[in-house]
DNA sequence: CATATCTCAGACTAACTGAAATAC
DNA sequence: CGTATTTCAGTTCGTCTGAGATAT
């Protein structure tokens, strides 16, 4: 790797930094408004990240047993912000999805947001919309490669 | 606005979205495994922001009281995340500000390790580097112009 | 009968408050 | 004396577990 290439990898690292700060002074505020336990917060993130999930599945991840897995599934669907529904393959299990609202609360703790996006991609000139649309497209390339893939791991058969 | 603006803001709103997701596959693990109350992860986020603040502001900050606000801020200091001083410009002030390892812990949190960073960037291009770099001190220049906020209102309890 | 989930009862802990104590 | 913080006593609520009920 040259110089170069380390010097600009260095450069965004610390605009990833400074964005990162930025981010918070939108996302920080969410944060603090939210009113969930950190359970709850932690199965929300499990629910965005995997999928519909079944309360085993739920469990596993976070570590708990059963009767807390539902409990906690319970909690956020009383809260709208998740979903309960019957597995059509078992129908001794169920399958939980994020609504809508939940998917948009994950967004919004992870990235600040969207209108908050909106407003300072407005003030861009064209050609730094341009460069940050091919620089993100790169960068998404390259997380799509980089971390395991279970997509990849195909189960055919 | 044209409508080519609109579908390149339109675009990195999208990019966006997707690199948020990838982005979790680094931090959410890391929230996963966090060891710490809800309480407790605000009050890291109001020092990881405010700098420097006392117990009083804390309180402010948080909307809780003196007593809550002392003993959260004492959870952090046994935790290893934060440090109490004395103000100099007034002794019954107490300041409590993030030790290294707090920083780190917001840090990975908010964005993913940068070690994660690191080794997307590496796999880009330099003409791809080259436009991120460019995109980003945008954006940054932008977010630091404007930072509107937005006031929304989340979730039960 | 085995599995997946839910319900119930109870233990444990953190968050939070007001009142009082301490330090400046 | 007034202010900033801490300590104390006590309430409330969420988490978590094991045992048992229900459904597939």
């Amino acid at each position: 790797m040259t110089d170069r290439r380390e010097r600009s990898i260095a450069d965004i690292l610390e605009l990833q930094r400074t964005l990162g700060r930025a981010f918070h002074a939108a996302a920080g505020p969410h944060l603090l408004l939210l009113d969930l336990t950190m359970a709850q917060l932690k199965t929300l993130i499990v629910l965005a990240d995997e999928g519909p999930v079944s309360i085993g599945q739920v469990a596993e991840l976070l570590r708990v047993g059963l009767p807390t897995a539902s409990h906690l599934v319970d909690r956020l669907v009383r809260a709208g912000l998740a979903t309960r529904e019957e597995d059509p393959a078992d129908r001794r299990r169920t399958l939980t999805r994020l609504t809508p609202a939940g998917e948009e609360l994950v967004a919004r703790v992870r990235q600040g947001s969207q209108d908050q996006w909106r407003g300072w991609l407005s003030a861009m000139s064209d050609a730094d919309l341009a460069a940050l649309t091919q620089g993100l497209q790169a960068l998404v390339q390259a997380a799509r490669v980089g971390p395991a893939t279970p997509e990849l791991a195909i189960a055919e058969g």
